[in-house]
RNA sequence: CGGAGCGUAGCGCAGCCUGGUAGCGCGUUUGUUUCGGGUACAAAAGGUCGAGGGUUCGAAUCCCUCCGCUCCGACCA
């Protein structure tokens, strides 16, 4: 490829919207470039980013026994009616009508659509196991669509599916997939961890996500050093800190005027927060909920929701808690509320004695409370987010947190879809049974953003060898002496026959015009072309992610075999 | 959906407060120059100042409405 040929158009400056480094290279690489809020167009050189990508996925997903197809974008309502999804996924979901006013939604996933084939197609236990896969756009009305790729209203995807007999079988393909996406994350030169995660709406507990770690990550991850213990703070667990055995005096009311968050009221009274219980109204599945935690801890929702058994749990409104607690919001307390509604407590607390808590009644706190004598809490589960220094239940380290970017997840389904579609086959004694599924997703284009955010300096990308845009530059610094030309050309035909894809940089510019862009796109290696180097019988080869001196000065003729030395 | 900020040339921005011929840098085109880390000079093209309405002799500038974008929060197979 000849760049005064190519649709290249680099920037010196960051486009004012980009937030973090990976978006603003993007942008200034002349990878992507923005139509509009969460949706971009992929230039070329971001395609062939893109398209290395799903070479690699494709390979793996070939290897490990999975079959391509591809499934409409466009999907008949019908499909998540049987799920009853149309409703719960709600607006996240693009839903538009066609002439005949039937109502159809761009697909932002696919399991509904993938289980009606497949049960159209497999009847008996001899076809199964069977995973298809597809890489395809999906779409996301997002709330608020950012960082460049990261998350877009319009994103590629690779979802794979998989249909087994049994629970076995499940686990079996579930491991298969899991092995695959460590080799994809491996050959695109990311460092992806897979870490436990909660299921959410999608199926039954046992799933994996796999992360880039990253500052720039949406996700909070608890690690543990000692035993490798890993989670999505979503689903992270850690020892109870109870402390129990205190003495506790009678209990006292203290008045304290406007003093609402624990952050006020420990000021006021002179106690750490963790002296405090934290008490708050929840309202779960329309029932309202008192939560209990110690002060310096935050509710984990979807440990809340799952203890529950509840499908949707949110934080009550001002007029709800004034109802329960008999109080203004600020003074909540698991001690005689206005209104006797379920009481649950965080672990820590089991046992707590001498704590302070809101005494349901404005302007006031309660302290010398021991739980067990003055409140009614009916039950004791861990129901907080976990912090640094926590400690790990299975090893007690203690953890770290750090944060990740999802680029794929790994999930059992069970019979979630296959249940909801009647998707049966014929058992060796004639019996019917619902398959069991696995879903297994990839985000192709998250993946491209997170490999530059994972692999960059502050010049430019550097980009792993196995998905760089073109894995040679060819920088020649002089197009129009004929000699020096020829040399670059021979160069990159003699690389196209070896299999190295390059990019000659030939336009009529400065020689530091070239280096700066060849940084910033961050080609793997550099050859220079110049009269300097030509003079004395060579041509200069570089990595890029090597400083100058690691440069090698080699006649051209044998330019390729150094070359692909350095790719390695 | 709540809070904040911003919409002026392909990109980054000034001008707005205090109304009076729409500017700068990068990029682009042409010429000269330079030539191993974003050369320099000159000339040129490129804008219904987000949209609509209002005030005014006159609006990028003041007022109203709407739209879009970005950030924080809530949400997130």
């Amino acid at each position: 490829m000849k760049w005064s040929k190519a649709l290249i158009q680099t920037l010196r400056e960051s486009p004012q919207d980009a937030e973090i480094e990976s978006h603003k290279l993007l942008v200034r690489a002349s990878l992507v470039r923005k139509v509009a809020g969460g949706l971009y167009a992929y230039l070329p050189l971001g395609m062939r980013v893109l398209k290395k990508i799903q070479q690699i996925v494709r390979e793996e997903m070939d290897r490990a026994g999975a079959q391509e197809t591809v499934l409409p974008i466009m999907q008949p309502a019908e499909l998540w009616q049987t799920t009853g999804r149309w409703e719960t996924m709600g607006p996240n979901m693009f839903k538009l009508k066609d002439r005949a006013q039937r109502d159809v939604a761009l697909a932002p996933t696919a399991e509904e659509e993938v289980t009606d084939v497949v049960k159209g197609m497999v009847n008996s236990y001899r076809q199964l196991p069977v995973i298809v896969y597809q890489i395809n756009w999906k779409f996301r009305d997002e709330t608020r669509p950012r960082f460049g790729l990261m998350r877009s209203k319009e994103f590629l995807m690779k979802d794979a599916y998989s249909f087994d007999v049994d629970a076995e079988g499940l686990e079996k393909s579930y491991w298969t997939m899991y092995e695959a996406y460590t080799r994809v994350f491996a050959r695109c030169g990311l460092k992806a961890v897979p870490v436990q995660a909660d299921g959410g709406d999608m199926g039954d507990s046992l799933t994996h996500e796999f992360h880039v770690l990253a500052d720039a990550g949406e996700d909070g991850i608890a690690f543990c050093p000692r035993c490798g213990y890993a989670a999505n703070l979503e689903k992270a667990e850690r020892q109870p800190n109870r402390r129990a055995g205190v003495e506790c005096p009678v209990v006292g009311k203290v008045a304290t005027p406007n003093a609402k968050t624990i952050e006020e009221i420990s000021a006021f009274m002179g106690e750490t927060p963790d002296k405090f219980v934290k008490t708050l109204v929840y309202v779960a599945d329309g029932k309202p909920v008192l939560v209990c935690v110690a002060g310096d801890r935050d509710v984990n929702e979807i440990k809340l929701k799952h203890f529950l058994g509840a499908k949707t749990v949110e934080l009550a409104p001002p007029a709800i808690v004034e109802e329960v607690t008999g109080a203004p919001v600020g003074f909540a307390g698991p001690v005689k509320p206005a209104k006797a509604v379920q009481i649950v407590a965080d672990l820590d607390l089991e046992g707590a004695a001498d704590v302070i808590v809101g005494a349901n009644q404005a302007d006031a706190h309660l302290k010398h409370v021991d739980l067990k004598r003055d409140a009614q809490v009916g039950a004791y589960a861990d129901l907080t987010i976990v912090k640094a220094g926590d400690v790990c239940t299975r090893c007690g380290e203690k953890m770290t947190i750090k944060r990740g970017i999802e680029v794929g997840q790994v999930f059992k389904l069970g019979t979630k879809y296959s249940g909801a579609f009647k998707a049966a086959y014929k058992t060796a004694e004639l019996k019917e049974e619902t398959m069991l599924m696995g879903c297994y997703g990839i985000g192709i284009s998250r993946t491209l953003q997170a490999i530059i955010e994972q692999s960059h300096d502050k010049d430019g990308i550097v980009w792993p060898a196995s998905v760089a845009p073109y894995q040679v530059v060819i920088d020649l610094l002089d197009p129009s002496v004929p000699e020096a030309a020829a040399v670059a050309g021979k160069l990159e035909s003699e690389l196209e026959a070896a299999g190295v894809d390059a990019i000659v940089d030939d336009r009529e510019e400065r020689p530091g015009v070239k280096f700066k862009d060849a940084d910033l796109i961050g080609f793997p290696v550099r050859v220079v072309v110049g009269m300097k180097g030509l003079a004395n019988g060579g041509v200069e080869v570089k990595r890029r992610a090597d400083d100058k001196s690691r440069m090698k000065v080699v006649p051209p003729a044998s330019a390729v075999e150094a070359i692909k030395e350095m790719l390695k």
